[in-house]
DNA sequence: GAATCATATGATTATAAAGTGATATGCTTC
DNA sequence: GAAGCATATCACTTTATAATCATATGATTC
């Protein structure tokens, strides 16, 4: 991967909001999903794209898919590491979304059960348009 | 300037070409213009939304502009020496184009006879074309 | 094995940049 | 002050990418 593949891949706001919360941990896709309120198939097509570039990486558990960065990237680009830990710290909704993602971690909301609350989120945005 | 400005800024490759030679010095548009081959418009456009951004700054010497990295970016955000420095140098054609630089600055080329060799690559290319 | 659920993909639309060619600006020189 | 030059800007076209909605896939549960 090129630095340029890189910068591109974090040029994006909603790519930039999923690694965030991957830096550092594993999640699933639907854990994404709940926390972010990205859709279902944009938040799979950023999987997707970071996956192909060798950002991502991911396995399959059952019904759920869990994405993880790759190290090698890490490894391989250490301006990463000040990127996450300094820069992406500067902004607030970033950390907001950190703290969002203690707070579930804390819940007893899990994959097996966010389904239905994620619909409750969608059923709103439904009514909140009318 | 938030980081993803500063990312968007360089998720283009005709920027960061011209970050890459701005690096650590000041050039005038027509230089950028001969060394990187960016028709006249075009670079004006992307050294106008770096300037805006607060990523260049620049000044005017009679007929030229001087364009530069404004120093408090490079301080603010300490990962961008470390892209610079070590990841822009993995890239090939980047170096190439440092060498480039290099030569040219051993050249008796200067901003006083350097439009004389870029209408005779626009002329080129022009005829290339047909 | 039918139904359900999580995720992925396809087709399409929407949006936003980048590039281009023509023209404007503003300084310089005669 | 007219002409020439470097740079900036405008109007437009092209290209690229994100988002959306509908549907497919593939595993799981009954």
């Amino acid at each position: 991967m090129t630095v340029i593949e890189i910068i591109k891949i974090l040029a994006d706001t909603n790519r930039l909001r999923i690694l965030n919360l991957l830096y550092d941990r594993e999640l699933c896709v639907c854990e994404l999903e709940y926390l972010l309120r990205i859709s279902q198939s944009n938040l799979s097509k950023h999987l997707r794209l970071m996956s192909h570039a060798g950002f991502l990486e991911s396995r399959r558990e059952n019904k759920f898919a869990y994405y993880r960065i790759q190290d090698a990237v890490l490894k391989d680009h250490p301006f990463l590491k000040t990127v996450f830990e300094v820069e992406l710290k500067k902004e607030e909704f970033l950390m907001e979304e950190l703290n969002e993602l203690e707070t579930y971690q804390k819940s007893d909301i899990t994959c097996q059960n966010i389904s239905v609350l994620i619909k409750k989120i969608v059923k709103n945005e439904m009514e909140n348009k009318l």
